[in-house]
DNA sequence: CCGCGTCGTCGATACGTATCGACGGACACA
DNA sequence: TGTGTCCGTCGATACGTATCGACGACGCGG
């Protein structure tokens, strides 16, 4: 345990230390012969390359920076899986993972660029305006943002198609027939704060919703008080088909819990949509109709993005605004279209 | 943004370069008008040290590793506050947090220490039997636990009181009067990997029961088939006065929902106690009688004892063994005693 | 007025790796 | 057999900071 360096590894396969270094970097020509000796003394030896000289004289750290925000707001719970698809990818390239947290704002940005603590950046929870956004840009690594912001400053964007699946929610209410469509509103933080899909969703709704001839209307946000919100979505079934799509997925399970209490079954008396993982809209009960989104395709997107970045001679170019497309998956909560 | 060096600052405060380190160090007694010149030229270039070279250098890192499990199986979602706690509390030292994810096993530590990629590692999701923990124990950095292992092998452990907790909620439920006691098992990821947690909250109630006289058994685990749960306890209640501890803190909603469900009241009919943070507790419908396990208490202590293991003369002496001690908070789901 | 200790600063060196230029040998071709 | 090319290896240097030894200036006591 007593910390070798690669002149010891050189020592015991009799080589010099540069040749060391070529045998781990590849980047000049080694006889098998030499290279298998030099292999054979990094394991005697449990040799592990000290990352401070390595990041000194290489001007590469092997380091990813995540950025991410903990505070409540965005779905504090859809987090870890983004994490940890991050964290995967990082590790199957053989880079560590360093966690910076949001609040600490453009500080943190120009701390992990300027002592050199990685050599790119990963930034989530992206607010629709963010100071964050225009510091990131001029900083000497790479970043890739996970989120769309107004002016993405020419950065690398990555994020779930939220037009896309406001639409298709809308798209499934109007094909089955329901003449009346309300979209739950984001909890107050998200809103306020201006997070960068809030907008993307509502405004895509309305249009939808226009196109379709449907009208459309944004309810308060949930934030808790789901009997309330539950009651508002009863009062407004007037008889006809009302479809509720829900794009906040804490805000979907207090939801159907509040309907079943009032005898309300979703899928018969009143139909829902959520935004939400597949996992979480399977394991609900009841299962309930969702438009996808999930963590692990945009977080691991957004790596290979990054990944290219820092090789650009690797794999193909990659689009600069990259969204994933969501997915519709009809569970029980969508009433079926009347035969009439 | 073109990384200036301790150099470039030197030049233009009209020093050498040492003087500099030794402003930014202290290590040396530095004149206040010199001094005030080096922040000044460093203040003017942005100047910000290469982490690269300083860890060269100086043998220190200014990193903090954080070992965690991402899997199912802990309460994957309280992993949050104590991420969160830890990324603080290292900012408030100046220190950055590098994350491992613990389905590397014990390479991820090797690799922590052997490439000198931190000055001290958190290990969180202790299981009592942990492979890691030997390993950790022959690292050349100090390693903190997030949990106590069978054998802790000499190394630092932080973590709720769990004996106390679940001799607390046994207790509370003897004291009103109560005539048996299930405990809800935890999930079977959980149990198999032999959590530490687990075995401690299982004897630890038993022990207690025994003491108050009183029969206990543990149930399977809930593991999403709440219903199934539900059913089990209420065939249970056989006209007694039941009491309900549920340890895993995920299971307690969905329990009180599937209780709700069959119109069985608790409180009224049942009484139940959940070992969950107090938010949780608070924010849940209904507000449950908990005993706190607050992440940002165990979190924060741990990283003290961790800045305290890389600088011993600070502050007074941290205990091994550091257990944080249990609060019982009442609500409304444990029925009062029988005024009779 | 001299010797001595302290304060503040400088110069030089070490830390461990990556990389550049150089060099000797093998090989192909004429 | 001579010449040129490529392959495999070595030595030396740079990267940016921390730290050690030295050294001049200064104050103080005798």
């Amino acid at each position: 345990m007593a910390a070798f360096t690669s002149k010891d590894v050189a020592r015991i396969a009799g080589v010099s230390q540069s040749t060391v270094s070529y045998v781990m970097t590849g980047k000049r020509p080694i006889s098998e012969r030499t290279r298998q000796r030099v292999l054979d003394a990094m394991e005697q030896l449990t040799y592990e390359p000290h990352s401070g000289a390595r990041s000194l004289a290489g001007r590469r750290t092997r380091v990813v920076g995540l950025v991410v925000r903990f505070g409540i707001g965005g779905d504090a719970f859809g987090l870890l899986p983004f994490i940890e698809t991050i964290a995967n990818s990082a590790r199957a390239h053989d880079h560590e993972v360093l966690l910076v947290t949001a609040d600490e704002g453009s500080a943190g940005l120009r701390r992990l660029a300027g002592r050199a603590l990685c050599d790119a950046i990963i930034m989530m929870d992206i607010e629709e305006q963010d100071d964050r956004v225009p510091v990131a840009a001029a900083l000497s690594v790479p970043v890739v943002l996970i989120g769309v912001p107004a002016d993405p400053a020419g950065l690398h964007c990555v994020d779930l198609d939220f037009e896309a699946a406001a639409r298709m929610a809308v798209d499934e209410l109007a094909d089955t027939g329901h003449d009346e469509i309300v979209v739950v509103g984001y909890p107050a933080p998200a809103m306020e704060r201006g997070l960068n899909y809030v907008g993307r969703v509502l405004r895509s709704a309305r249009r939808q919703a226009q196109v379709r001839g449907l009208p459309l209307t944004v309810t308060e946000p949930v934030d808790g008080r789901e009997a309330d919100a539950a009651d508002q979505l009863l009062a407004r079934r007037t008889g006809g088909r009302l479809g509720v799509v829900v794009p906040h997925s804490d805000a979907i399970v207090p939801l159907l819990n509040a309907l079943r209490k009032r005898d309300v079954v979703p899928g018969r008396d009143i139909s829902l949509i959520g935004l939400s993982s597949d996992r979480e809209a399977e394991q609900s009960d009841p299962p309930y109709t969702n438009v996808s989104q999930e963590p692990r395709d945009v977080s691991r997107r957004a790596m290979e993005t990054l990944f290219w970045l820092l090789d650009p001679g690797s794999g193909v170019e990659r689009p600069v605004i990259d969204l994933v497309a969501p997915r519709l998956t009809r569970r029980t909560t969508v009433m079926p279209t009347p035969s009439n």
